[in-house]
DNA sequence: CCGATACGGAACGGGACCGTATCGATGACT
DNA sequence: AGTCATCGATACGGTCCCGTTCCGTATCGG
Protein backbone atom coordinates (compact mmCIF):
# COMPACT_ATOMS: atom_id res chain seq x y z
CA UNK A 1 0.00 0.00 0.00
CA UNK A 2 3.00 2.51 0.84
CA UNK A 3 4.42 1.43 -2.82
CA UNK A 4 0.91 2.08 -4.35
CA UNK A 5 0.52 5.67 -2.34
CA UNK A 6 3.96 7.00 -3.29
CA UNK A 7 3.47 6.24 -6.85
CA UNK A 8 0.10 8.14 -7.21
CA UNK A 9 1.86 10.71 -5.66
CA UNK A 10 4.39 10.45 -8.18
CA UNK A 11 1.67 11.11 -11.03
CA UNK A 12 -0.30 13.37 -8.99
CA UNK A 13 2.54 16.05 -7.59
CA UNK A 14 3.38 16.79 -11.30
CA UNK A 15 6.84 15.77 -11.66
CA UNK A 16 8.90 15.87 -7.82
CA UNK A 17 7.82 12.41 -6.59
CA UNK A 18 8.57 12.45 -3.03
CA UNK A 19 6.06 14.96 -1.74
CA UNK A 20 5.85 14.65 2.04
CA UNK A 21 2.23 13.46 2.96
CA UNK A 22 1.08 14.81 6.37
CA UNK A 23 0.15 11.40 7.97
CA UNK A 24 2.95 9.70 6.82
CA UNK A 25 4.89 8.31 9.40
CA UNK A 26 8.74 7.35 9.67
CA UNK A 27 11.68 9.19 8.54
CA UNK A 28 10.51 11.02 5.29
CA UNK A 29 12.31 10.75 1.64
CA UNK A 30 14.61 13.09 0.79
CA UNK A 31 13.85 15.94 -1.16
CA UNK A 32 17.57 16.10 -2.40
CA UNK A 33 17.91 12.47 -3.24
CA UNK A 34 15.13 13.58 -5.68
CA UNK A 35 16.74 16.06 -7.66
CA UNK A 36 19.88 14.15 -7.55
CA UNK A 37 18.37 11.47 -9.30
CA UNK A 38 16.68 14.04 -11.93
CA UNK A 39 20.00 15.87 -12.42
CA UNK A 40 22.01 12.81 -12.98
CA UNK A 41 19.58 11.53 -15.59
CA UNK A 42 20.22 14.85 -17.15
CA UNK A 43 23.83 15.19 -16.74
CA UNK A 44 24.37 11.75 -18.47
CA UNK A 45 21.98 12.48 -21.13
CA UNK A 46 24.19 15.61 -21.52
CA UNK A 47 27.32 13.67 -21.83
CA UNK A 48 25.98 11.99 -24.87
CA UNK A 49 24.42 8.54 -23.08
CA UNK A 50 21.61 7.36 -24.86
CA UNK A 51 18.49 6.16 -22.90
CA UNK A 52 19.59 2.56 -23.65
CA UNK A 53 23.10 3.18 -22.05
CA UNK A 54 21.29 4.70 -19.35
CA UNK A 55 21.01 1.61 -16.75
CA UNK A 56 19.44 2.44 -13.07
CA UNK A 57 22.67 1.73 -11.59
CA UNK A 58 24.58 3.80 -13.31
CA UNK A 59 22.09 6.74 -12.69
CA UNK A 60 22.26 5.62 -8.90
CA UNK A 61 26.19 5.55 -9.00
CA UNK A 62 25.91 9.05 -10.97
CA UNK A 63 23.53 10.65 -8.16
CA UNK A 64 25.33 9.54 -5.25
CA UNK A 65 22.36 7.15 -4.32
CA UNK A 66 21.31 3.76 -3.17
CA UNK A 67 19.72 1.60 -6.25
CA UNK A 68 17.06 1.05 -3.42
CA UNK A 69 16.17 4.87 -3.02
CA UNK A 70 15.23 4.92 -6.82
CA UNK A 71 13.41 1.73 -7.43
CA UNK A 72 11.55 3.64 -4.04
CA UNK A 73 10.44 6.66 -6.19
CA UNK A 74 9.87 4.94 -9.64
CA UNK A 75 8.66 1.58 -10.49
CA UNK A 76 11.28 1.67 -13.52
CA UNK A 77 13.63 3.38 -15.95
CA UNK A 78 10.37 4.38 -18.11
CA UNK A 79 8.32 5.95 -15.46
CA UNK A 80 11.64 8.00 -14.13
CA UNK A 81 12.62 8.82 -17.79
CA UNK A 82 8.90 10.39 -18.19
CA UNK A 83 9.34 12.48 -14.78
CA UNK A 84 12.24 13.75 -15.93
CA UNK A 85 10.41 15.18 -19.10
CA UNK A 86 8.14 16.35 -16.94
CA UNK A 87 10.53 18.35 -15.00
CA UNK A 88 11.84 20.40 -18.09
CA UNK A 89 9.65 23.10 -17.52
CA UNK A 90 10.87 25.89 -19.89
CA UNK A 91 12.18 28.45 -17.95
CA UNK A 92 10.62 31.62 -19.15
CA UNK A 93 8.58 32.33 -22.48
CA UNK A 94 10.36 35.58 -23.89
CA UNK A 95 7.94 38.19 -22.84
CA UNK A 96 6.25 40.30 -25.35
CA UNK A 97 7.89 43.28 -26.60
CA UNK A 98 7.59 45.69 -29.21
CA UNK A 99 7.36 44.67 -33.07
CA UNK A 100 6.59 41.23 -34.17
CA UNK A 101 9.98 41.32 -35.78
CA UNK A 102 11.56 41.86 -32.31
CA UNK A 103 9.44 39.00 -30.55
CA UNK A 104 10.54 36.48 -33.32
CA UNK A 105 13.92 37.21 -32.59
CA UNK A 106 13.87 37.19 -29.12
CA UNK A 107 12.42 34.06 -28.99
CA UNK A 108 14.42 32.49 -31.36
CA UNK A 109 17.68 33.88 -29.43
CA UNK A 110 15.67 32.01 -26.64
CA UNK A 111 15.88 28.78 -29.05
CA UNK A 112 19.01 29.30 -29.44
CA UNK A 113 20.71 29.43 -26.04
CA UNK A 114 18.13 27.38 -24.04
CA UNK A 115 16.61 25.12 -26.48
CA UNK A 116 19.70 24.12 -28.74
CA UNK A 117 22.42 24.87 -26.60
CA UNK A 118 24.39 21.74 -24.66
CA UNK A 119 21.49 20.54 -22.58
CA UNK A 120 18.53 21.11 -24.69
CA UNK A 121 20.53 20.18 -27.96
CA UNK A 122 21.90 16.33 -26.24
CA UNK A 123 18.32 16.09 -24.98
CA UNK A 124 16.27 16.50 -28.14
CA UNK A 125 19.00 14.36 -29.96
CA UNK A 126 18.23 11.70 -27.01
CA UNK A 127 14.05 11.77 -26.97
CA UNK A 128 14.26 12.30 -30.86
CA UNK A 129 15.62 9.19 -31.57
CA UNK A 130 13.05 7.31 -29.24
CA UNK A 131 10.51 7.86 -31.09
CA UNK A 132 9.65 4.88 -32.28
CA UNK A 133 10.94 2.55 -29.17
CA UNK A 134 8.93 4.79 -26.60
CA UNK A 135 6.16 6.66 -27.33
CA UNK A 136 5.26 7.85 -24.02
CA UNK A 137 8.68 9.48 -23.66
CA UNK A 138 8.31 11.29 -27.02
CA UNK A 139 4.71 12.31 -26.01
CA UNK A 140 5.77 13.88 -22.65
CA UNK A 141 8.70 15.99 -23.97
CA UNK A 142 6.77 17.09 -26.48
CA UNK A 143 3.89 18.24 -24.69
CA UNK A 144 6.21 19.90 -21.74
CA UNK A 145 9.39 21.29 -24.36
CA UNK A 146 8.12 21.47 -27.57
CA UNK A 147 4.02 22.07 -27.44
CA UNK A 148 5.01 25.25 -25.30
CA UNK A 149 7.39 26.97 -27.36
CA UNK A 150 5.30 26.01 -30.66
CA UNK A 151 2.33 28.24 -28.55
CA UNK A 152 4.46 30.94 -28.10
CA UNK A 153 6.01 30.90 -31.40
CA UNK A 154 2.13 30.83 -33.04
CA UNK A 155 1.11 33.81 -30.93
CA UNK A 156 3.39 36.07 -32.02
CA UNK A 157 2.30 35.18 -35.50
CA UNK A 158 -0.97 35.63 -35.12
CA UNK A 159 0.07 39.19 -33.49
CA UNK A 160 1.72 39.75 -36.84
CA UNK A 161 -1.06 38.46 -39.08
CA UNK A 162 -3.61 41.03 -37.21
CA UNK A 163 -1.31 43.62 -37.20
CA UNK A 164 -0.57 43.24 -41.04
CA UNK A 165 3.24 42.74 -40.76
CA UNK A 166 2.80 39.03 -42.02
CA UNK A 167 0.06 38.41 -45.16
CA UNK A 168 -2.80 35.73 -44.16
CA UNK A 169 -2.25 33.69 -47.22
CA UNK A 170 -0.04 30.83 -45.38
CA UNK A 171 -0.58 28.11 -42.88
CA UNK A 172 0.88 29.23 -39.90
CA UNK A 173 2.25 25.81 -38.63
CA UNK A 174 4.77 25.65 -41.89
CA UNK A 175 5.53 29.85 -41.20
CA UNK A 176 6.93 28.33 -37.79
CA UNK A 177 8.49 25.69 -39.42
CA UNK A 178 9.99 28.37 -40.98
CA UNK A 179 12.15 29.93 -38.35
CA UNK A 180 12.48 27.24 -36.42
CA UNK A 181 13.43 25.11 -39.01
CA UNK A 182 16.71 26.05 -40.47
CA UNK A 183 18.01 26.74 -36.19
CA UNK A 184 17.43 22.81 -36.24
CA UNK A 185 18.84 22.27 -39.67
CA UNK A 186 22.12 24.14 -37.98
CA UNK A 187 21.70 22.23 -35.06
CA UNK A 188 21.44 19.00 -35.86
CA UNK A 189 23.09 18.63 -39.22
CA UNK A 190 25.95 20.24 -39.88
CA UNK A 191 29.28 19.57 -37.98
CA UNK A 192 29.81 22.62 -36.26
CA UNK A 193 26.42 21.83 -33.95
CA UNK A 194 26.77 25.55 -32.27
CA UNK A 195 24.67 28.06 -33.52
CA UNK A 196 25.96 31.78 -34.57
CA UNK A 197 24.94 34.67 -32.24
CA UNK A 198 23.46 36.57 -35.44
CA UNK A 199 21.65 33.80 -36.60
CA UNK A 200 17.89 34.60 -35.46
CA UNK A 201 17.92 38.15 -36.34
CA UNK A 202 19.47 37.19 -39.97
CA UNK A 203 16.50 34.15 -39.85
CA UNK A 204 13.72 36.18 -39.17
CA UNK A 205 14.58 39.01 -41.77
CA UNK A 206 15.10 36.80 -44.40
CA UNK A 207 11.80 35.27 -43.51
CA UNK A 208 9.40 38.23 -42.85
CA UNK A 209 10.98 39.23 -46.55
CA UNK A 210 8.90 37.06 -48.34
CA UNK A 211 5.51 36.73 -45.88
CA UNK A 212 5.64 40.51 -45.31
CA UNK A 213 3.31 42.83 -47.44
CA UNK A 214 5.17 45.87 -47.82
CA UNK A 215 8.00 46.77 -49.17
CA UNK A 216 10.74 45.21 -51.12
CA UNK A 217 14.56 45.44 -49.98
CA UNK A 218 16.63 48.03 -51.56
CA UNK A 219 18.63 45.55 -52.90
CA UNK A 220 15.67 44.51 -55.45
CA UNK A 221 14.37 47.99 -56.31
CA UNK A 222 16.35 47.72 -59.91
CA UNK A 223 15.51 44.36 -60.85
CA UNK A 224 12.57 44.07 -62.93
CA UNK B 1 47.32 -11.96 -41.17
CA UNK B 2 44.44 -13.31 -42.92
CA UNK B 3 42.12 -11.06 -40.65
CA UNK B 4 44.72 -8.21 -41.32
CA UNK B 5 44.46 -8.45 -44.48
CA UNK B 6 40.83 -9.15 -44.41
CA UNK B 7 40.29 -5.82 -42.51
CA UNK B 8 42.19 -3.76 -45.17
CA UNK B 9 39.91 -5.57 -47.93
CA UNK B 10 37.08 -3.47 -46.02
CA UNK B 11 38.06 -0.18 -45.95
CA UNK B 12 39.40 -0.71 -49.58
CA UNK B 13 36.54 -1.59 -51.03
CA UNK B 14 34.46 0.98 -49.56
CA UNK B 15 31.75 -0.59 -47.80
CA UNK B 16 31.66 -4.12 -49.48
CA UNK B 17 34.05 -6.04 -46.93
CA UNK B 18 33.89 -9.50 -48.45
CA UNK B 19 35.96 -8.86 -51.59
CA UNK B 20 37.26 -12.00 -53.71
CA UNK B 21 40.77 -11.90 -53.81
CA UNK B 22 41.99 -14.32 -56.51
CA UNK B 23 45.15 -15.75 -54.83
CA UNK B 24 43.28 -16.74 -51.05
CA UNK B 25 43.00 -20.35 -50.70
CA UNK B 26 39.84 -21.63 -49.02
CA UNK B 27 35.99 -21.66 -49.31
CA UNK B 28 35.40 -17.88 -50.36
CA UNK B 29 33.72 -15.30 -47.99
CA UNK B 30 29.60 -14.97 -48.88
CA UNK B 31 28.63 -11.93 -49.82
CA UNK B 32 24.67 -12.97 -49.24
CA UNK B 33 26.25 -13.18 -45.40
CA UNK B 34 27.62 -9.44 -45.99
CA UNK B 35 24.75 -8.17 -47.17
CA UNK B 36 22.47 -9.85 -45.18
CA UNK B 37 24.37 -8.23 -42.00
CA UNK B 38 24.65 -4.99 -43.43
CA UNK B 39 20.53 -5.08 -44.23
CA UNK B 40 20.08 -6.69 -40.65
CA UNK B 41 21.58 -3.54 -38.66
CA UNK B 42 19.56 -0.84 -40.74
CA UNK B 43 16.33 -3.01 -40.44
CA UNK B 44 16.82 -2.67 -36.68
CA UNK B 45 17.29 0.38 -36.73
CA UNK B 46 14.35 1.51 -38.74
CA UNK B 47 12.12 -1.04 -36.50
CA UNK B 48 13.72 1.87 -33.58
CA UNK B 49 16.27 -0.29 -32.00
CA UNK B 50 19.13 2.23 -31.18
CA UNK B 51 22.31 1.79 -31.45
CA UNK B 52 23.48 0.99 -27.85
CA UNK B 53 20.54 -1.71 -28.14
CA UNK B 54 22.04 -3.18 -31.19
CA UNK B 55 24.18 -6.22 -29.78
CA UNK B 56 26.13 -8.09 -32.27
CA UNK B 57 24.27 -11.18 -31.03
CA UNK B 58 21.33 -9.70 -32.01
CA UNK B 59 22.32 -8.18 -35.22
CA UNK B 60 23.54 -11.20 -36.38
CA UNK B 61 20.74 -13.47 -35.01
CA UNK B 62 18.12 -10.85 -37.00
CA UNK B 63 20.54 -11.34 -39.95
CA UNK B 64 20.41 -15.43 -39.88
CA UNK B 65 24.27 -15.52 -39.43
CA UNK B 66 26.49 -16.89 -36.80
CA UNK B 67 28.35 -14.68 -34.57
CA UNK B 68 31.79 -15.80 -35.63
CA UNK B 69 30.91 -14.78 -39.46
CA UNK B 70 30.22 -11.14 -37.97
CA UNK B 71 33.13 -11.05 -36.05
CA UNK B 72 35.26 -12.91 -39.09
CA UNK B 73 34.79 -9.80 -40.98
CA UNK B 74 34.41 -6.10 -38.62
CA UNK B 75 36.51 -6.28 -34.98
CA UNK B 76 33.63 -4.56 -33.06
CA UNK B 77 30.14 -2.73 -33.62
CA UNK B 78 31.93 0.31 -34.32
CA UNK B 79 33.76 -0.79 -37.39
CA UNK B 80 30.11 -2.75 -38.33
CA UNK B 81 28.32 0.60 -38.05
CA UNK B 82 31.06 2.39 -39.96
CA UNK B 83 30.61 0.07 -43.24
CA UNK B 84 26.82 0.18 -42.51
CA UNK B 85 27.09 4.20 -43.00
CA UNK B 86 29.59 3.86 -45.90
CA UNK B 87 27.15 1.76 -47.17
CA UNK B 88 24.51 4.12 -47.65
CA UNK B 89 25.06 5.50 -50.92
CA UNK B 90 22.74 8.28 -51.98
CA UNK B 91 20.58 6.49 -54.56
CA UNK B 92 20.47 9.51 -57.35
CA UNK B 93 20.82 12.80 -56.94
CA UNK B 94 17.58 14.51 -58.90
CA UNK B 95 18.67 15.65 -62.31
CA UNK B 96 19.13 19.43 -63.49
CA UNK B 97 15.48 20.59 -65.13
CA UNK B 98 13.97 23.18 -66.39
CA UNK B 99 13.89 26.14 -64.04
CA UNK B 100 15.62 26.41 -60.80
CA UNK B 101 12.47 26.46 -58.53
CA UNK B 102 11.47 23.23 -60.30
CA UNK B 103 14.73 21.75 -59.37
CA UNK B 104 14.45 23.03 -55.63
CA UNK B 105 10.94 21.41 -55.73
CA UNK B 106 12.02 18.02 -56.95
CA UNK B 107 15.30 18.07 -54.33
CA UNK B 108 12.79 18.43 -51.58
CA UNK B 109 10.23 16.22 -53.17
CA UNK B 110 13.56 13.60 -53.34
CA UNK B 111 14.34 14.39 -49.72
CA UNK B 112 10.72 13.52 -48.82
CA UNK B 113 10.84 10.17 -50.28
CA UNK B 114 14.27 8.91 -49.44
CA UNK B 115 15.66 11.20 -46.79
CA UNK B 116 12.86 11.55 -44.25
CA UNK B 117 11.04 8.61 -45.08
CA UNK B 118 10.80 5.35 -42.86
CA UNK B 119 14.31 4.39 -42.80
CA UNK B 120 16.17 7.13 -44.20
CA UNK B 121 14.13 9.29 -41.11
CA UNK B 122 15.21 6.39 -38.51
CA UNK B 123 18.47 6.48 -39.67
CA UNK B 124 19.00 10.22 -38.78
CA UNK B 125 17.71 10.14 -35.87
CA UNK B 126 19.53 7.19 -34.65
CA UNK B 127 23.01 8.97 -35.61
CA UNK B 128 22.06 12.37 -34.95
CA UNK B 129 21.66 11.16 -31.15
CA UNK B 130 25.54 9.27 -31.19
CA UNK B 131 26.61 12.90 -31.99
CA UNK B 132 28.73 12.97 -28.87
CA UNK B 133 29.51 9.34 -28.37
CA UNK B 134 30.81 8.27 -31.42
CA UNK B 135 32.06 11.14 -33.48
CA UNK B 136 33.51 9.12 -35.90
CA UNK B 137 29.87 7.51 -37.19
CA UNK B 138 28.35 11.04 -37.10
CA UNK B 139 31.11 12.10 -39.08
CA UNK B 140 30.80 8.87 -41.82
CA UNK B 141 27.14 9.52 -42.27
CA UNK B 142 27.55 13.01 -42.41
CA UNK B 143 30.01 12.48 -45.44
CA UNK B 144 27.82 9.94 -47.05
CA UNK B 145 24.73 11.04 -46.80
CA UNK B 146 24.15 14.73 -45.94
CA UNK B 147 26.86 16.41 -47.91
CA UNK B 148 26.36 15.13 -50.88
CA UNK B 149 22.34 16.22 -50.58
CA UNK B 150 23.45 19.32 -49.24
CA UNK B 151 25.96 19.71 -52.46
CA UNK B 152 23.55 19.09 -54.76
CA UNK B 153 21.06 21.84 -53.16
CA UNK B 154 23.65 24.28 -53.40
CA UNK B 155 23.96 23.51 -57.21
CA UNK B 156 21.25 24.60 -57.91
CA UNK B 157 21.05 27.67 -55.72
CA UNK B 158 24.21 28.86 -57.10
CA UNK B 159 22.47 28.66 -60.20
CA UNK B 160 19.51 30.41 -59.16
CA UNK B 161 21.95 33.41 -58.11
CA UNK B 162 23.70 33.28 -61.58
CA UNK B 163 20.42 33.34 -63.24
CA UNK B 164 19.19 35.96 -61.30
CA UNK B 165 16.50 34.06 -59.74
CA UNK B 166 17.83 34.27 -56.33
CA UNK B 167 19.61 37.45 -54.79
CA UNK B 168 23.06 37.13 -54.00
CA UNK B 169 23.11 39.25 -50.67
CA UNK B 170 22.57 36.08 -48.67
CA UNK B 171 24.79 33.39 -47.59
CA UNK B 172 24.00 30.24 -49.31
CA UNK B 173 24.52 27.81 -46.49
CA UNK B 174 21.66 29.54 -44.67
CA UNK B 175 19.71 29.50 -47.48
CA UNK B 176 19.94 25.92 -47.86
CA UNK B 177 18.75 25.28 -44.30
CA UNK B 178 15.91 27.70 -45.18
CA UNK B 179 14.62 24.89 -47.59
CA UNK B 180 15.80 21.44 -45.78
CA UNK B 181 15.69 23.29 -42.14
CA UNK B 182 11.17 23.21 -42.24
CA UNK B 183 11.28 19.62 -43.59
CA UNK B 184 13.36 18.68 -40.58
CA UNK B 185 11.37 20.02 -38.38
CA UNK B 186 8.19 18.77 -39.21
CA UNK B 187 9.88 15.21 -39.61
CA UNK B 188 11.39 15.22 -36.16
CA UNK B 189 9.92 17.74 -34.03
CA UNK B 190 5.80 17.26 -34.76
CA UNK B 191 4.05 14.30 -33.81
CA UNK B 192 3.01 13.71 -37.10
CA UNK B 193 6.23 12.54 -38.25
CA UNK B 194 5.04 11.85 -41.84
CA UNK B 195 5.40 14.68 -44.63
CA UNK B 196 2.37 15.76 -46.73
CA UNK B 197 2.61 15.79 -50.47
CA UNK B 198 2.67 19.38 -51.53
CA UNK B 199 5.05 20.38 -48.88
CA UNK B 200 8.22 20.95 -51.01
CA UNK B 201 6.48 22.52 -53.65
CA UNK B 202 4.46 25.18 -51.07
CA UNK B 203 8.06 25.49 -49.05
CA UNK B 204 9.94 26.39 -51.98
CA UNK B 205 7.61 29.19 -53.06
CA UNK B 206 7.73 30.69 -50.06
CA UNK B 207 11.28 31.01 -49.81
CA UNK B 208 11.55 32.19 -52.91
CA UNK B 209 9.20 35.23 -53.01
CA UNK B 210 11.69 36.02 -49.78
CA UNK B 211 14.93 36.64 -51.94
CA UNK B 212 14.05 36.67 -55.66
CA UNK B 213 14.45 39.92 -57.10
CA UNK B 214 11.15 40.05 -59.41
CA UNK B 215 7.80 41.19 -58.49
CA UNK B 216 5.70 40.85 -55.56
CA UNK B 217 2.81 38.62 -55.34
CA UNK B 218 -0.91 40.06 -56.18
CA UNK B 219 -2.26 40.49 -52.69
CA UNK B 220 0.68 42.78 -52.00
CA UNK B 221 0.80 44.78 -55.29
CA UNK B 222 -1.29 47.73 -53.41
CA UNK B 223 1.21 48.50 -50.26
CA UNK B 224 4.07 50.76 -50.04
C1' DC C 1 41.38 -35.90 -53.79
C1' DC C 2 43.39 -32.60 -50.23
C1' DG C 3 44.43 -28.63 -47.74
C1' DA C 4 42.44 -24.39 -46.48
C1' DT C 5 38.96 -21.33 -45.35
C1' DA C 6 34.26 -20.40 -45.01
C1' DC C 7 29.63 -21.46 -42.92
C1' DG C 8 25.81 -21.88 -38.88
C1' DG C 9 25.56 -23.33 -34.32
C1' DA C 10 26.78 -24.01 -29.65
C1' DA C 11 29.43 -23.39 -25.76
C1' DC C 12 32.82 -21.01 -22.81
C1' DG C 13 34.38 -17.51 -18.80
C1' DG C 14 33.78 -12.85 -17.73
C1' DG C 15 31.20 -8.74 -17.01
C1' DA C 16 27.20 -5.46 -16.55
C1' DC C 17 22.79 -4.89 -15.18
C1' DC C 18 18.10 -6.14 -13.35
C1' DG C 19 14.90 -6.05 -9.43
C1' DT C 20 14.78 -7.63 -4.70
C1' DA C 21 16.37 -8.24 -0.08
C1' DT C 22 18.91 -7.15 3.96
C1' DC C 23 21.93 -4.48 6.84
C1' DG C 24 22.93 -0.81 10.60
C1' DA C 25 22.28 4.11 10.90
C1' DT C 26 19.36 8.27 10.59
C1' DG C 27 15.70 11.35 11.63
C1' DA C 28 10.83 12.98 11.96
C1' DC C 29 6.76 12.00 13.83
C1' DT C 30 3.61 10.33 18.24
C1' DA D 1 11.57 7.62 24.49
C1' DG D 2 9.48 4.78 21.05
C1' DT D 3 8.09 3.86 16.36
C1' DC D 4 9.10 3.29 11.76
C1' DA D 5 10.09 4.59 6.94
C1' DT D 6 13.92 6.31 5.03
C1' DC D 7 19.07 6.45 4.01
C1' DG D 8 23.66 4.37 1.54
C1' DA D 9 25.68 0.11 0.97
C1' DT D 10 26.10 -4.58 -0.19
C1' DA D 11 24.76 -9.03 -1.87
C1' DC D 12 21.77 -12.20 -4.27
C1' DG D 13 20.13 -15.19 -8.48
C1' DG D 14 19.01 -14.39 -13.08
C1' DT D 15 19.55 -12.61 -17.76
C1' DC D 16 21.88 -10.73 -21.56
C1' DC D 17 25.88 -9.73 -24.03
C1' DC D 18 30.95 -9.88 -25.09
C1' DG D 19 34.69 -11.93 -27.75
C1' DT D 20 36.73 -16.46 -28.38
C1' DT D 21 36.86 -21.24 -29.37
C1' DC D 22 35.35 -25.42 -30.98
C1' DC D 23 32.27 -28.45 -33.77
C1' DG D 24 30.69 -30.70 -38.13
C1' DT D 25 29.70 -29.26 -42.75
C1' DA D 26 30.27 -26.80 -47.17
C1' DT D 27 33.05 -25.02 -50.92
C1' DC D 28 36.79 -23.11 -52.96
C1' DG D 29 42.03 -23.65 -55.18
C1' DG D 30 45.69 -26.77 -56.34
Amino acid sequence: MNRAAGDFEVAADGGQPAAVVPGRRGRPRSAAADSAIIEAVLSLIEDGVSIAELSMERIAREAGVGKATVYRRWPGKNALMLDVMRSLDVPSPPAAGLSVRDDLVSLLEFLRHRGLAKRGSALLRTVVSHVRAQPELWAEYHATVIRARHEALLGVLRRGVANGEIRADHDLDTLADLFVGPMLARALLHERTDLPEALPADLVDLVLEGVRPGARPAAATAAG
